[in-house]
Parts: structure tokens; sequence; C-alpha cells
DNA sequence: AGTTTTGTTAACTATTTGGTTAAACTGTAT
DNA sequence: ATACAGTTTAACCAAATAGTTAACAAAACT
């Protein structure tokens, strides 16, 4: 329970660590109240019902994270300083908040029409810009040839993973926490060279 | 419900499909007992609870696939053919079942204290002499320096994270579901290759 | 055939959980 | 002070859900 913020930031606060750690399913609106140290009935007083609440919380994680998408990949740059910056800027982020993605990427495995009702409404990233680079640069022969899907997602892939596969990884591979988050922080540069060298001619 | 099957193997398969697409959290036992087309109470009478029944499933899943992975990684085979071996292999056994990788990380994620008791009770694979044979070849200059966990996780991820991230690639990328499958049956060779092209030298 | 063991069901119980209600409290304007 | 709106709580309710019971059916055993 955080003091010096309003109700409604506490509960936002308690809900979206709960949603991200424990999923919808898992969630308990008591668990969220608790953490937010607060009645339950209070919960439903500020948010009317468990559904809204994660809509909420859901759509704040994706719309805080779409536009920074959008304009790296929507911009002017070069296809090399876009996946320079897209995998600097995402692991940056990500790092903050490491069990998002799994969060994010199981939700949407749980209801993916509602998801896609809900991308589509927002003006999810426009990527032919970004395919049609890829396509260009394979043409002009700077970079063997490749599928642009294939390359975003080997990049994606390489970024996001990590985070998706933490625990398992850590098990698995004996990584303890300081470890794994410097691992994380080398892969900001690792992955764009990894990369660069593949596809460069 | 599958008619010639005995009760038991019944509700596995109904409990493997029920968990494997709402999570352990989410499935219900009422759900699993229609999916085999039986009662609830003989849901009990056989896995005496819904804790144990997940665990026969979860367990079956684990031990299903890591002795595939102690195979290849543990082999003789050359860097490069165990590579190729991983990508070939695990697309193929992920494409009969694609939503194992998100149901089995999210579980993880949920349980990671107790999935690393299970898995160390069951040997997981050992990488030491996998990392030893990048080692191996970053001293002899036939690759590129790498630390072998972030060419390891490279590799996994490239081979995971699509099929963890599915619902969300085809809304965002506008795939579709032959399109993906051909996608990921490409990867079985486009991935060893953009490895390969990346490290070596 | 009769008896015991195993498999199966309908009906039930206990608990968890999302959500509601009505009363109490807090500050603010009159 | 008092009336009033917004906030907060304890107690409660109803639906969902995991798990149990007792009776019944089928199979195996004598």
């Amino acid at each position: 329970m955080k003091k010096d913020e309003s109700t409604e930031q506490k509960i936002l606060s308690a809900a979206k660590k709960v949603f991200v750690a424990k999923g919808m399913a898992g969630a308990r609106m008591q668990d969220i109240a608790d953490e937010a140290g607060i009645n339950k009935a209070l919960l439903h007083y500020y948010f009317r019902n468990k559904e809204m609440l994660f809509e909420t919380i859901f759509l704040g994680l994706a719309i805080d994270f779409f536009p920074r998408l959008k304009m790296i990949f929507e911009s002017d740059d070069t296809l090399f300083i876009k996946i320079e910056n897209f995998c600097a800027t995402y692991i940056d982020n990500i790092l903050i908040n490491p069990y998002i993605p799994i969060f994010v990427l199981n939700e949407i495995h749980q209801r993916p029409q509602w998801f896609a009702k809900k991308v589509l409404k927002a003006g999810p990233p426009n990527l032919t810009k970004l395919f049609k680079q890829v396509q260009d640069e394979v043409k002009a022969g700077r970079i063997r040839p490749i599928h642009p899907v294939q390359l975003i997602m080997n990049m994606l892939s390489m970024c996001i993973f990590p985070f998706v596969a933490k625990p398992m990884l850590m098990t698995v591979m004996g990584v303890d926490d300081p470890l794994f988050r410097s691992l994380m922080e080398a892969r900001k540069t690792e992955i764009p060279g990894f990369i660069m060298n593949s596809i460069k001619l």
C-alpha cells in the first residue's frame, strides 16, 4: 500500500501488480484490495467489476507501448538504425517491468478476438514501411535475401523471448538475477550486432 | 469425447486440451469432465484433485520434451549440426501442438519454485558440453566471439517465440493460419541459416 | 448363481469469490 | 450546527466451483 497516492492510483498500481503476477483468471479482487490497502467494496466503487478493472490495466499497458513501437517503425530512419533503436528501447523498457510480456502474451492467447478488436480500434503500428525497407535493401543487394516477416520475427523473438522464458532459462541454464540482468543489458547491442552480421553482405 | 479410449486416457486427453487452452487457473474441472464426456465425480475417482491432474499433465509434457532436448544437446555432433537438428526437431514438434509453449512458460512463471524443484529431480538437460563447444569454436577462430548463453538464447528465442506470440503476431502483422504455418515450416532451415551467417567467420 | 471389486452417476456440501447494501465517516458549503 | 455529496467500511448475498457421498451398474472372481 502506497500512502501518498490517491485511492484510484493505489487501486491501479495494486491491480497492475496483481494482474501481471497472476493473470486475469488467477487474480483475486480481494488480493487487489489488500495490495491497495483498501476494502473490497471500494474497488467496486471505483471500478464496476473485475472485467473493467482488467481492461483498464491491460489497455493502459498496450496504450503505453504501441506508440513507442509506431514511432520507431514508422520513422524515416534507415533499417539499421530502426533495428538498433528498437532493441535498445524495448529491452530498456522491459527491464523495468520484466513480467509484462508474459502477462500480455498470455492474455492475448486467452482472448485473441477481444484483443484483435481492441488493437484495430487503437490503430496498430503499421509495418508496411518497414517491410518495404527490408525489400529495398534486399533488391539493392545490401543485405541477403530474407522475408521481411522472418526478419522482424527474429528481432522480436530475440528481444522479447528471454523475458517470457526468464524463470525457465534461469532454472535450466543456472542463471541468477544479476547475471540475467547483465545479459539483457548486453543484448541491447548484441542483438543488433547478431542481426547485422547475419544479413549484411 | 473419444469413444475407443479407456476412461483414464479420455480424461488425460481432455485435461491436456483444457489446461493448455485455459491454464491451471482458468481451467474448470467441469470443462474437463464435459470434454471427456464423463461425470465430474469420475474425474475425482481417477485423480484426487485438480492439482494432481494438473501435475500429471504438466509433467507429462515436460517428460516428453526434455529427453529430446538432452539427446540433441548432449550428443557428439558438431555445434552446427546440433543447431540444425534442434531447430528442425523443435519446430516440427511444436507445429503439432502450437499452444504448449505459452501454456508451459506461463505456468512456470506462476510457480517458478515448484518448477525448479521438479526439474532438478528430473535431471534437466546438461548444457555444459554445448557451451564448451561454442567456446571451442570461438577459440579456434571458426566463429565470431559470442557468449554461449547469448547464442543459445537467440536460437531458443527464434524457435519458440513465434508460437508464444502467435495470436499477437497474426493480429499485428496481418498473418493468417496457413501463412503462419508455412512461415514456421520455412524457419526450420531459415533459423539455422540466419545463425550461421551471423557467427561464421 | 452369488459375491466382491471396480467403475459410474446424481445429488449434495463446503468454500471461494465476484459483487451488493446500508450504514458510517469525511470534508465542504450554507 | 447542519445539510449534503463524495468516500469508505462491515456485513451480507448469490453464483461458481472443487470436492464428497451414497447409491447404482458392470465386471471379475468364487
